[in-house]
DNA sequence: AAAAAAT
């Protein structure tokens, strides 16, 4: 609004952007007031607080007239920014100090939206994944905060602790969807604020409350960086000594998924726990890759009407990045999904040993349930004590396997997180929890299994690799019965389909002995690896992914056709789990005749929680057994009855081996 | 039955 105003007047501003409700009473003197330019900042607030409604119609107007105006100078050389006096030198020598940051030209969102934010003004920045948005606000609004000569800097006083910043004296409030973003942000805020005098802080969940509350009110805190549920704990909690009665910034990054259904009602509860923004002036920016037309209505709720819309990614454009080729891999069924996963990794091991100039395998694989991703780590954590191909110890060579997602303790999260972050050749697998924001160095592959639940989780979890002018390359594996879902959200995507894959397209039940000694070796060692999982686990997993597959496929039957085979075949359980006959139907599923039900009405077997069941708080990662199951590998490699005390050789002869024998009538354990 | 997020 303000942009129109000063742009074109008031009359012609007004005239664009009254809604009709406002146009049948007030619009017409309003219209005869020609205020001067000066006093257009007067008026849109004015205009802000009186008629609400008049938020959305002139944020658009704002939006289409930033389509027609010229850009000012652009800065791209950090450097220049202190010279011209705009920030602070301290942050400036921290980003540009070859033994800090490093960094000496700004990237496209950096040098568009500094200057603007510098300025107060309310900005939505959307630019591609891995191109510096932390930064891009992180600077302004630090710069905004230092520009106070009121402000109360923390003076250093011994080794670690300091004085002089207050615990009520938060300045900006940084809210992140997922907790491991928020402590990244806070570790790269940190860095810039070195020797400022600025206190960053973080409240996240998970973490001890108190012991948070503690060293705010030891140290202060100028910047917050949170989840919306810790943050809203301890804004609410008026024995926390923590305010922000001078909060003057408002930052939501990764700004549609915090303005989603999951999430904005604990946004806007915190929000109403900050100071009215009429009274304290406050400036909103959000950032995001990816910014759906559903969220421009919350997002014009929460801005002021004159906000700034910056892109650098064009309308017309595919918000990925072209530099990370993306792949569709239509898998023969699901039972191919990890075989295919270890053959991508030993394929590009293979290639990388020849070439120097190729980068260690380090890879994510997506899920799209926690479950999930549990049995997939536990199947390639057991992969590392098979003996390997050729001369080496383990199918993985010396790659290291992780997992992540919100079912593990904070601190194997948080583990986890560090330990791939640090890894050189790893594989991380993941639920969504860090496909958004999450600053991985050098991912060379992002390998989804199975389809995202809608197209910004594919561009996001996508972008965990090609990060900072780097390569990298993306798989997708799903089942043709998917093809529809996949048309549907991900149709316009550069995906091209591949079928290179030899894993991928064997039948597991039918052409092993057709197939190459390699791709056999393979699935082989998948096989057994599954061997080492609870059967407890795949029930479970099954079961979840009823959910998520009843759904992606066009018709419900092929769903279960496909989860029993993967049960089968994949899991090697002797026959698909039953499920509760509620849930069958709730799920649309109680017809189809090929999935199995509980019997005994509510006196059937309760499903059992894996992850209750003796390993909640023990991941890989904080193990004891520095990363490698302790359990009974030793007995599993030997001693084995029926098909499994059988020798790899002989299996691999014996006909039918996916028949409904391959891993026996009855499942060990 | 399906990510995430306060205890």
């Amino acid at each position: 609004m303000l942009g129109a105003v000063r742009r074109f007047g008031v009359s012609q501003a007004l005239r664009a952007s009254a809604p009709r409700s406002l146009s049948a009473r007030w619009a017409p003197q309003l219209l005869k007031w020609q205020a001067p330019t000066s006093q257009a900042p007067v008026l849109a607030k004015f205009l802000h607080t009186s008629f609400p409604a008049l938020n959305a119609a002139s944020a658009q107007v704002t939006e289409t007239l930033e389509n027609v105006s010229q850009e000012p100078e652009f800065i791209t050389e950090f450097a220049d920014l202190k010279t011209k006096g705009l920030i602070d030198a301290s942050i400036i020598r921290n980003i540009t100090h070859p033994g800090r940051m490093a960094l000496t030209t700004m990237t496209e969102v950096q040098s568009q939206t500094i200057n603007q934010m510098l300025g107060g003004v309310d900005v939505l920045a959307q630019a591609k994944t891995g191109t510096g948005k932390t930064l891009a606000f992180l600077i302004p609004t630090m710069q905004n905060i230092l520009s106070d000569p009121t402000l109360k800097r923390a003076q250093p006083q011994g080794r670690h602790r300091s004085t002089g910043a207050g615990s009520s004296d938060i300045r900006a409030l940084i809210i992140s969807p997922t907790r491991e973003l928020a402590e990244q942000i806070a570790a790269e805020a940190i860095k810039v604020a070195q020797g400022t005098g600025l206190v960053v802080q973080t409240a996240v969940g998970g973490t001890h409350k108190r012991s948070g509350l503690m060293r705010i009110q030891r140290d202060g805190c100028h910047l917050l960086v949170g989840t919306p549920g810790r943050i809203k704990d301890i804004l609410s909690d008026p024995s926390s000594g923590v305010s922000a009665p001078k909060l003057n910034t408002l930052i939501l990054d990764e700004a549609d998924r915090l303005l989603d259904q999951g999430f904005s009602q604990e946004i806007n509860e915190i929000k109403n726990l900050l100071p009215d923004p009429f009274k304290v002036d406050r400036q909103t920016l959000m950032l995001s890759a990816t910014v759906p037309k559903e969220v421009m209505t919350m997002v014009k709720r929460t801005m002021k009407p004159d906000f700034k819309f910056i892109r650098t990614v064009r309308d017309d454009e595919v918000p990925t990045h072209v530099r990370v080729p993306q792949k569709t891999v239509f898998l023969q069924g699901y039972e191919n999904a990890l075989p295919t996963v270890l053959e991508l990794a030993k394929t590009y091991q293979a290639r990388q040993a020849e070439d120097q100039n190729l980068r260690p395998f380090k890879a994510i694989v997506y899920f799209n349930s926690t479950n999930e991703v549990n049995l997939a780590a536990e199947a390639f954590m057991a992969l590392r004590g098979i003996p390997g191909d050729g001369r080496s110890r383990s199918p993985l060579g010396r790659m290291r396997v992780h997992q992540i997602h919100s079912r593990l303790t904070q601190a194997a999260r948080t583990n986890s997180a560090n330990n791939f972050r640090r890894a050189e050749e790893a594989i991380l697998f993941s639920s969504d929890v860090t496909a958004r924001g999450m600053d991985f160095p050098e991912v060379t592959h992002v390998i989804q299994v199975g389809p995202p639940r809608d197209r910004e989780t594919y561009i996001h979890r996508i972008g965990r690799t090609g990060r900072a002018g780097k390569e990298g390359e993306g798989y997708l594996l799903l089942h043709d019965g998917e093809y529809e879902f996949y048309q549907d959200k991900l149709g316009d995507l550069p995906l091209t389909e591949d079928n290179t894959l030899s894993t991928a397209s064997l039948n597991m039940a039918r052409d092993l002995e057709t197939a190459s000694p390699a791709a056999a070796e393979t699935i082989e060692q998948i096989k057994e690896a599954m061997n080492e999982v609870s059967p407890i686990m795949k029930e479970s997993t099954y079961r979840s992914q009823l959910g998520t597959m009843s759904q992606s496929f066009t018709k419900k039957r092929n769903a279960i056709l496909a989860l029993n085979n993967l049960a089968i075949h994949g899991y090697g359980l002797a026959e698909p789990p039953a499920v509760k006959a509620s849930i069958a139907r709730n799920l649309g599923l109680d017809r189809i005749k090929e999935l199995k039900l509980e019997e005994g009405g509510s006196f059937g077997r309760r499903a059992i929680d894996p992850f209750d069941s003796g390993r909640r708080g023990r991941s890989f990662d904080d193990s004891p057994f520095g990363g490698r199951r302790s359990s009974n590998r030793g007995r599993s490699s030997h001693g084995r009855s029926g098909h499994f005390g059988e020798s790899r050789e002989s299996r691999r002869d014996s006909p039918n081996r996916y028949g409904d024998a391959v891993f026996g009538a009855r499942p060990r354990y």
